[in-house]
DNA sequence: CCTTCCATGTAACCGGTTACATGATTGC
DNA sequence: GCAATCATGTAACCGGTTACATGGAAGG
């Protein structure tokens, strides 16, 4: 009984807190996905599927007039949540445009590889100001190996657009040089 | 117009060298599936679709009696992999399972969280290894860009490797302390 | 001779996104 | 009253992997 991708996340997000398929789906967008995303299309379906095989047990808690179901882990589930944290494999996939167009770049002009190389960075910039942005949100609040989780994407991105700033200036450097003795 | 994703991929291979959709899959396999993957369930439809659109041609150029079809860019083919170069927008999609189990470590015993972040690291390791291999065996002869993508390939792996020993590291220590106090 | 590599393909399957539909609640 | 948010769901679609089938060539 192999837990789908999926179905970790929502084993994992019901960990502490029982939670609604939407809770689940707003939780990710606000820390998963960066690395893990999953949509309602997943969510709501897996859910189900979870419940049938008896991993997860949801009940009817509505607010006022409107329908909720809350689910949260049964023994069993809890115990697949932790079979999977202790398994050894991991997997690792990237799909990263801008490392494939810096590959190909070859086909561009000087001046347009440096744009390429600059818009790569802004990119990663872009993505480490919203992560400060959701540490600053959470303050103190956030569990311990979500914070390191959060710092690791902060470093890490901050890292990448020092990279390409790095790349950016040496090839940046390589065309005004051309200019020079033109 | 739209180009797909494995039509980047094959419209990049075919810049400079003419190749066999075999060709393209081994190139792929050395170089850019660590960031962007293709597969031949991909790469033989695409190869005819781009046909069909006008953007490669296929010319057959058999080896003996093995038959075998060498594709390359045409005009519009080369026009359309220069205008998704210098298109501004880059996607970027992680899937992290190292970084997913972080974030639920704690259902995990200390002990388990630090074997956890060890086997984070020791698959950076590998892949930085392998990128190493890599390295190697192309020594001068690996064109400007593919280089500075290799490089940024290492360098990126190391940098995560050490990322997760410090953690790790710290992460021992309480363990340890721990049982001190016991 | 046998294995490995070159070479081309496809069918079944799976995982995931997008877009849409529906309706209640809260806060301005 | 209206917009945003809470809440649940599904159908159509798409992108991609896996597994398989076929067969010639090269090298030990």
């Amino acid at each position: 009984m192999e837990l789908s991708g999926v179905g970790r996340v929502i084993l994992g997000s019901l960990q502490r807190v029982p939670r609604s398929g939407y809770e689940i789906k707003r939780l990710v967008d606000h820390s998963t996905r960066f690395f893990w995303a999953a949509s309602y299309g997943q969510i709501y379906p897996e859910l189900r599927r979870l419940e049938q095989a008896g991993l997860v047990a949801g009940t009817s808690e509505p607010t006022g007039e409107r329908r909720r179901t809350v689910h949260r882990l049964t023994p069993k589930g809890r115990r697949a949540l932790r079979a999977w944290l202790v398994a050894p494999d991991l997997s690792y996939e990237l799909r990263d445009e801008g490392l494939l167009k810096l590959f190909f770049a070859g086909a561009l002009a000087p001046d347009e590889a440096v744009a390429l190389v600059r818009s790569v960075r802004l990119q990663h910039e872009a993505v480490l100001e919203r992560l400060l942005e959701i540490q600053e949100e959470s303050a103190g609040r956030r569990p311990r190996f979500p914070s390191y989780v959060l710092a690791y994407g902060i470093d890490m991105h901050r890292w990448m657009a020092k990279w390409f700033a790095d790349l950016e200036r040496q090839l940046a450097a390589e065309v005004t040089a051309k200019e020079e003795v033109a």
